[in-house]
DNA sequence: ACTTAGCCGTAATAGTATAACATCCCGAAA
DNA sequence: TTTCGGGATGTTATACTATTACGGCTAAGT
């Protein structure tokens, strides 16, 4: 069996780094560091101290296994379906989740629009908030029987 | 003569937060919360303690005077040529400054993207950083005498 | 006058992130 | 083998960002 990406970005971090990883990537809403510290598992294996969470956190991001939602001060897995390339981050304020959405023709369209005053364009971060399709209420086409 | 958008709300806001915006606007580059809190001028006029200052932000944001930049955990003043809608946030890496460019067609896109799987869309908050063109060093075209 | 709502001041605290320094372990050079 | 150095990890302290809660003042409505 072929290694997926994820796996061979994983296996590049140590056994703790790693458990912060997976608790990030089981959670169905972004964690914050402190939920990361205050977790008892990540606990009983030795993170005690802010800052041992966010040398994790910093190794993750690097290796672009993990997205910070900057409008949160929280962490998401970011999706493994599509491995690199920018991503649209979607809030949802009503379930908490967020979707990490494939981006590449927004993010070639910033690039061409900002170019010209903006010629060393280095990271790109677009996050939106909103209500997702699981927490919008019925659409009226799909409005049926339950109404009745 | 007319007033403009600007002097219209500003018109709303009470003397000691216009003072606020007159601050931040008057920056070359975003001002944190206790930047604000720690400048003799606003000192002088009262403000003595953060809420103080979150209070005359939370007004400004509201007007959409000013921007958060959610990376930085700062404020900038809107770029007063759009006076509404969606802008993008280009942060230069190198000297600091923020360019507020409009962006009406980028938001235009990525709502016609994200509907689908978002479609209750709100807020939309899109970053960037990058060195600026003022900071970025004279590109080869440009390159003339100087090296000679 | 009485009340109520909004603005403002003040104090306390919650939440997020980094700096600075100590320790340990392991591999390379002597 | 010993020593040196670098990287990962542990620990403490502190800096930075933001909110909650409460109390007083004042202006508008009754």
């Amino acid at each position: 069996m072929p290694e997926t990406p994820k796996e061979f970005k994983l296996a590049e971090v140590s056994p703790k780094t790693r458990k912060v990883f997976d608790f990030i990537e089981s959670s169905k809403s972004p964690l914050g560091a402190y939920d990361l510290l205050n977790d008892q598992s990540l606990r009983a294996i030795g993170f005690k101290a802010p800052t041992q969470i966010y040398r994790a956190l910093k190794q993750l991001l690097e290796l672009q296994l993990i997205h910070r939602v900057e409008s949160l001060n929280a962490f998401v897995a970011c999706c493994t379906e599509h491995e690199k390339g920018p991503s649209i981050l979607a809030i949802c304020d009503s379930c908490g989740q967020v979707q990490d959405i494939p981006a590449e023709d927004i993010a070639a369209q910033v690039t061409k629009e900002v170019v010209k005053k903006f010629p060393g364009l280095k990271e790109l971060n677009i996050e939106l908030k909103g209500v997702c399709e699981e927490c919008t209420p019925e659409s009226p086409e799909v409005r049926t029987a339950t109404a009745s």
